[in-house]
DNA sequence: AGTTAAGTAGACCGACTTGTCTACCTTGAG
DNA sequence: CTCAAGGTAGACAAGTCGGTCTACTTAACT
């Protein structure tokens, strides 16, 4: 009987990710994950403490492998380069870590809560700002713009990629940061 | 008693929007525009195909606030200029016709349905494909580049703007829009 | 050996979901 | 005048929701 709090996050994760937070009920999670009721609830208090559980253990899932995709690079066009052929990788289904591509938890997350303070909302932008610290992290100088720019970027082509199903999306996206940072060097 | 249809339409639109399909009831858009059970399911066969209507509501109005804001460019620069602008008055809800800001209707409403396939889905899909052959009518010379440009920053200013707060992401997508453009001009 | 924490199955609660239905009212066209 | 179309209020059905609870079992640690 090791770790039943692991497996319910586990198999809440998957369904939430991949069928939407409000479409997911409670008995589908202990359905699936073979837990009892009682069980969830003596780690969880509530649906919404699972949620919060979820994207932070999806959060820490995609840091590491969004950190691992960036980090060493040794200019900041390296470092786009290698962002976005990682997100290439993950729209077309090549990284397992991340399950079949959904879109961004976060993002669809925050859509279905309409509540602007509420814990869920806030858990969602701090990710984006945590993701953001991160590229920031691993840019060779400074560039706050560069910074704006890789970021919009990049939800642009998460969008794309789910809603509007252009799967090339991190290929366009990656020629514009390239001509971005091309102009920097000729001015 | 005119056009109860409209108004049912009207009232669910709001509520979507605003607060999610799935967190709004029929019985809510019901108590809130004050008209029958009955009369809903006399105009409309079921919650489905009311959200069908709301997107296509919500479509139209969209896509006529969208054509206005470009229209009549006299270069590919005056289309970005003119277009990011526009959104960044949208962020800031100085757009009456838009509703309070709550990001993408249809970003967020495909963010609510898993399955790839529904009509829902479908309509979003459809609904980024008219936009982009919009902005693609409005363009002074074909450029396919610089249309994915515009497309992918759009949906990623729109992002930036809703899930991370940043109500500037528009500006800042114009610039790199702009120096997308200028690399063209300068080679 | 005894206590305690963590687990099981599943009945149950009240509130809410979409959708149907009865019974009745109003309005305008033939 | 008649009658159909469109409207009203709201009870009702059948199911789901999150969450509580009882009664019992298992495992580990003093």
């Amino acid at each position: 009987m090791i770790d039943k709090r692991q497996q319910l996050l586990e198999t809440a994760l998957k369904l939430f990710y991949a069928n939407g937070v409000q479409a997911v009920g409670i008995n589908e999670v202990l359905k699936v994950s073979g837990i009892a009721k009682k069980t969830l609830y003596h780690h969880y208090s509530s649906k919404e403490s699972l949620v919060l559980a979820a994207l932070e253990y999806r959060d820490s899932k995609f840091t590491e492998w969004f950190e691992g995709l960036i980090e060493g690079s040794k200019s900041n066009h390296e470092l786009a380069v290698r962002m976005f052929e990682g997100l290439s990788q993950w729209f077309n289904n090549g990284v397992e870590r991340l399950d079949q591509f959904r879109g961004c938890f976060f993002i669809n997350t925050s859509a279905e809560f309409s509540e602007p303070d509420s814990p869920i909302s806030d858990y969602c932008r701090k990710h984006k700002a945590k993701i953001r610290e991160i590229i920031a992290k691993h840019m060779v100088d400074e560039d706050e713009d560069l910074l704006d720019c890789l970021c919009i970027l990049k939800e642009g082509a998460i969008v794309a990629a789910y809603v509007a199903r252009d799967k090339d999306a991190a290929e366009h996206a990656l020629k514009i940061a390239e001509n971005s940072i091309k102009q920097k060097t000729v001015h």
